[in-house]
DNA sequence: TTTTTTGCCGTGTGCGCACACAGTATTAAT
DNA sequence: ATTAATACTGTGTGCGCACACGGCAAAAAA
C-alpha cells in the first residue's frame, strides 16, 4: 500500500508552500507559470487525489442550492418515484452542504413550466436538476443556464444537441426494442400485438416516438414468427368508460389481438380495461414499478414491466451534482441506467432497493 | 434547513465537556451514570448524526486490514466478478484507511480452503470477507472469528444459522423459481424441460438445491401449461465430448425436451455442447455474465440471463465492512442483491455499470 | 493525617484541506 | 532615490471528530 499524496507533499517536492500549490489546483491565479507547471507535473508525477473527507469538512461552511423541477407528483404517480429518490440524495450529501429546492410543475401546462423556471432563475441556485418534458420551455431553460452559467442536469427527457446538458436516464430507442423482445415470447405465429400510447401530445414527445421506433425494428428483426403491429394513441385514459369502450371495439376489429405494449408507466390503465374473458391469454408490457401497476404484475394480469430506475434517476442527478460542485468530480455526461426486467418474483428487490443498499460519495 | 448537531452543541446542552461526549458516544467508560444518560438523551431529543468527514479525516491514522478469501478465478472465469468489485470498492476506500488483501483457494479443494484460513488467521486482519463454499471447514472459520471477535461477511453462499455472520447476495430459492417462470414462457403444453447442474458435490451444495426447490415450486403451480420437468447432475463439464454425447442421448430420451435450466454461470458448456440443429427452439436460462455465456446471449443460443450481481457482491461487501469498521454504522445483516433478468437488449447496462457509475458511501 | 489509588472530567492537538491574510520581491510611478 | 503599485508566495486558522494527556476530587491504603 502506497502512502496517500497530500498537497504537503507535492509542496515539498516542488519545493514551495502548501498554500501555492492551494492555488494550482483551484484555478485562483497569482502563481508564475513556471512553477504552475512544475506542481501540475508533480502532482501527475506523484499521483495526488485530494483527500474528499478533509475537502468535505474544510468545505462545510458553504452551503450549495440545488433546485428540482419535475412534474407534479399528485397528478401522476410515476413522478413520485424521482422525487423520492432525490429527497434521499438529500439527506445523503446533507453532510457536504448541499441543499435542494422543489419545483413543480403540472404535467401537460408548457406555461406553468415557464413560470416556474423564472421562479427558479430568480432564486439564483447552484445547479438545476430538471425532468424537461416540455422541447421549446426547456431550451429557454438551457440557454438561460449557459448565460449565468449556472451546471444543469437533465432526468427522463433526453434533449438531443444540447452540449452542457447532463442526461440521467433511459435509451428510449432501446427499451421499445426491449418491450418487443418480451411481448415476442408469449405469442405465437399469426398473433397481433398493439403498442398504445397513452399519453398526451404524443407527436411532440420525443422519448415516445423512440419507444415507438424501437418496438417496430425489433419485430421487423424477427424472422421466424410474423407478428402484426398496431399503433394506437389513446388521450382518453383517465376515462375508464371511454377505455373499456375502445378497448372492446379493438378486441373486435383484431379477433388475433394477443399483446400489449403500454409505452409509459400507465399500463394498468388499459389492463383495468381488458374484459375479464381476455386473461390469461392477453399479454401485457409496461413501464415502471407504480403501485397500481404492481397489484395487477401480482396478479398476473401484466406480464413484464420494464423498470426505467425513476427512483435511481432522482438519486443519482443529486449525487452528480454534488460530486461536481462539491467534490469537483465531474463523471460522464450521459448515464444510460438498466431497463430492468421485472416480473413478480424479482419485483420486491427493485422496490426495496430504494430504502437501504451500503452506498458512498467516491 | 436545520443545521447539523454537532458534539460541542450537545455537550453545552448538558454542560458538560466535549470528550466526556465523545466518551459517551464511542462507550470509552470513565463516565458516571448520571451524566451518560442525560448525554445519551440529549443526543436522541436533538437528534445527532456524526459528521462522517470529520470522522474519517480524525481516523486516517490507523488502517484497517480486510482479508477476502475467494476462489481462485484463474480457474473459473466466475470468480473474476467478485474480485474486481472488491478491487473497486478498495479503490473507493482507501482514503478511508482501509486496505484488502486477497487470499484465492481452488474451487473443489476444501482441504488447502483451511490452510489459507489458518494463514488468514496468522496475519490477524480486521475483518474477513468470504466466498464460504464449504459448509464444514466455513464454520470452523466462524467459530475461529467469534472467538477472536473479527467480523467476518460472506457473500455468494448463505450459511444458515449463522447468527454473527453478514451476507450478501442472491435468494437462490428464489432465482429458481425466476428461472422456472422465464422458461415457462417459451414452453408449450407437454414440452419437457430439464435443471441441469454442472458442478461437483452438488449433494453439498446447498444454494444449487434451493435453486432446485424453487424451480420444482414454480412448475407446481402453474396451473394451465403441463410441463414436465428432470433433474440431472453432470460433473464432467469440462470434457467437451462427454458433454456432447450426454446432450444427444438426453434428447434422444426426451424427444420433447425443449427447455435448460443450468443452475449456474456453466450455461456455455451446455450450449456448446447442443447439437445446431437444436436452434433456434431450445431455451436456455442461465446464471451470471461471463464471457462465454454472453456471447451465445448475443448469438440466441441462450435465451436469458440471471443476473446475480457478483461483481456487486464484492464491492458491497468491501463497503459495508468499511462502513461498519470506521465508520461504526451497522446495516442490515442480510441483503439479497436484485435477480436481474438480462436478455440481448438489456446486458450492455449491466456490463457498463460496474466501471462507472457516481456512487457515495454514506 | 499523609500518601496512593481510583473514578471522573476537561483540555489540547492533529487529521488534510480551503481560504483569508500577511508578507516579500520586483517593477512602475513619482 | 523614494514611494507606490504590482506580482507573487508563505503563514495561520478552523472545519468536526478521536484520542492522549493532565487534573482534581473522593475513596482507599499507608
Amino acid at each position: 500500500m502506497t502512502e496517500p499524496i497530500r498537497i504537503k507533499d507535492i509542496a515539498k517536492r516542488v519545493g514551495v508552500s502548501s498554500g501555492t500549490v492551494d492555488r494550482v489546483i483551484h484555478n485562483r491565479g497569482n502563481v508564475s507559470a513556471d512553477l504552475r507547471e512544475k506542481i501540475e507535473r508533480a502532482m501527475e508525477e506523484m499521483g495526488y487525489e485530494p483527500n474528499i473527507a478533509a475537502r468535505s469538512l474544510a468545505n462545510n461552511r458553504k452551503t450549495v442550492t440545488i433546485a428540482v423541477i419535475l412534474p407534479d407528483y399528485r397528478t401522476d404517480p410515476y413522478w413520485e418515484q424521482p422525487k423520492e429518490g432525490v429527497e434521499r440524495a438529500a439527506e445523503s450529501v446533507r453532510h457536504f452542504g448541499a441543499v435542494v429546492e422543489f419545483y413543480f410543475f403540472p404535467i401537460f401546462e408548457p406555461k406553468v413550466f415557464l413560470t416556474v423556471v423564472s421562479k427558479v432563475l430568480k432564486n439564483q441556485p447552484d445547479a438545476i436538476l430538471v425532468a424537461p418534458l416540455f422541447l421549446k420551455e426547456a431550451q429557454f431553460l438551457l440557454s438561460e443556464c449557459a448565460q449565468r452559467s449556472i451546471p444543469i442536469l437533465s432526468i427522463n427527457t433526453q434533449i438531443e444537441n444540447a452540449e452542457e446538458l447532463d442526461y440521467i436516464g433511459q435509451d428510449s430507442y432501446q427499451s421499445g426494442v426491449l418491450a418487443g423482445r418480451l411481448l415476442n415470447f408469449g405469442l405465437s405465429d399469426g398473433d397481433h400485438a398493439m403498442l398504445v400510447n397513452l399519453d398526451k401530445e404524443v407527436a411532440s414527445a420525443r422519448h415516445l416516438q423512440e419507444k415507438e421506433r424501437g418496438f417496430k425494428d425489433f419485430f421487423k428483426s424477427v424472422e421466424q414468427k410474423d407478428v402484426v403491429i398496431h399503433i394506437n394513441v389513446l388521450e382518453d385514459f383517465d376515462d375508464p368508460e371511454k377505455m373499456k369502450a375502445w378497448a372492446k371495439e379493438q378486441l373486435k376489429l383484431f379477433p388475433k389481438l394477443k399483446g400489449f405494449f403500454v409505452t409509459n408507466s400507465r399500463a394498468y390503465k388499459l389492463a383495468e380495461a381488458l374484459p375479464s374473458t381476455t386473461y390469461p391469454w392477453a399479454k401485457i408490457v409496461g413501464f415502471d414499478l407504480i403501485g397500481p401497476d404492481l397489484r395487477l404484475l401480482e396478479e398476473g394480469k401484466i406480464q413484464f414491466l420494464i423498470n426505467q430506475n425513476a427512483w435511481h434517476q432522482g438519486y443519482l442527478g443529486v449525487i452528480t451534482l454534488v460530486n461536481r460542485l462539491i467534490l469537483k468530480k465531474r463523471t460522464q455526461r450521459i448515464l444510460y441506467l438498466p431497463l430492468d426486467i421485472i416480473v413478480k418474483e424479482n419485483v420486491e428487490y427493485y422496490l426495496k432497493r430504494t430504502l437501504e443498499s451500503p452506498t458512498m460519495v467516491v
